[in-house]
DNA sequence: GCGGCTAAAATTGTACACAATCCCGCCCGT
DNA sequence: ACGGGCGGGATTGTGTACAATTTTAGCCGC
């Protein structure tokens, strides 16, 4: 699986940010792992300034946890974290949610749904990891369409480091559960039905949170590199 | 106004940081100032490897505005950009008041008036700047209270961004309005009056924002250097 | 005088070399 | 055999040189 950055131009630090970033969503790259700066260097093609300053853009998201003279590696949130990123979701999404659903016009409608075409389609096809990542997108979408570029940014961060969370303290398997509480939102904004959108974002995210199991120490000794299949 | 730090040791990214953070916040250094590598290297005694960490970090946070080949300038959120912020923070601060108010010790109680006093003080020497960052600095204490490492994050950004709104955006120099509101959130803690602790912090909020006027189109070239007094 | 073009100066972007630090294996002593 | 100390290897931290880009000043032509 070859990048085809690598093929043009040097990709800056920004595109080697995303494809990171998109890696770990997908949970190709697992809590715990270390990202070695020649090792990522190497893969695409740019020396390791450039490298360093994804890196660093990562850890201040809360992606990355850099250690001083060890390195860079993919955060392990405690359980505590865990919780507070939920808590913090729950602030700030229903109220989104609402607001986005006095904004929607139609051509957001459709994308969300060809958002959600896209989720089943990965589901389908047992890549639970690009599914999980469309299930955060999603969440992103809706603090787009309420046009608060502040919060989307937050609720950015906060869906990061969900990704985590469910990777690390993910309890069952199947994810197909989200796809309805998805639609019924998509249902709600199409509506333009605010309260109901804030109620349903609300038990969704809750819904979430239940599936996790916050008792677990998480623990993990990880080989990386081939987890990104170069 | 020499810093200690550059008699002992080349002071680190953070420091920096820290620095320049205090700097903004006091309006000592105004929004669309330019932030040059250079001299903020000679200033603090580093090269510009360690300056470029300080700034991007700065800029992630949203203080910053890093406009590539051109340089590090301070951010001058727009008006919308200035609702944003005053719209998150009034999703984030008042539940998070009232989770501090069912948590706060004696302890966190002396810390808050000790804090009110340092206001008052600075007011009363004139030195607005300062006491806004002092005030600003409160409502970091109020969701570390709180317990919520990851709210009081993003609190900590949007109280920096509201310390560039102000100075861009502030009605009239008179600030002496907020010491009230902060006391009566600290008698509102003390009771373990939650319900009350959240309605004056939003309360708080609104009057902030009402205290702004966003119609003005913000313009300014400012000289810079010796806004910091070296 | 004014607008556009050109070149030089200044500033940031990137890579690389060297220093500092940490990790791990080895060795020695008990 | 086990624990502590030591040293080699590897990785990150920082300064600096050079490249790319922008800005500005100067100049010419209109």
């Amino acid at each position: 699986m070859m990048n085809d950055l690598s093929q043009t131009r040097p990709p800056s630090a920004e595109a080697i940010a995303r494809a990171l970033t998109q890696a770990v969503h997908e949970h190709r790259v697992l809590p715990g792992m270390k990202l070695s700066e020649d090792e990522v260097g190497e893969i695409f093609g740019v020396g390791r300034t450039v490298v360093r300053q994804a890196l660093r853009a990562l850890a201040h998201q809360g992606l990355l946890t850099i250690e001083r003279n060890r390195g860079a590696f993919v955060s392990r949130p405690s359980v505590k974290e865990a919780r507070e990123v939920f808590e913090a979701r729950a602030l700030l999404e229903p109220r989104t949610a609402r607001a986005a659903a006095e904004r929607t016009t139609a051509y957001d409608i459709a994308l969300l749904e060809r958002h959600i075409d896209l989720e089943h389609a990965a589901l389908d096809a047992d890549q639970t990891g690009v599914a999980l990542n469309l299930s955060g997108q999603f969440h992103i979408e809706i603090a787009r369409i309420a046009d608060q570029a502040t919060i989307a940014d937050f609720i950015r961060q906060l869906v990061s480091r969900s990704s985590l969370v469910i990777a690390l303290y993910w309890r069952r398997r199947n994810a197909l559960c989200e796809s309805h509480a998805h639609h019924a939102l998509v249902k709600a904004l199409r509506t333009r039905d605010g309260a109901t959108a804030e109620d349903l974002m609300k038990g969704h995210l809750l819904d979430l949170l239940s599936q996790l199991d916050l008792r677990a120490q998480p623990d993990a000794k990880l080989s990386l590199r081939d987890a990104l299949g170069r």
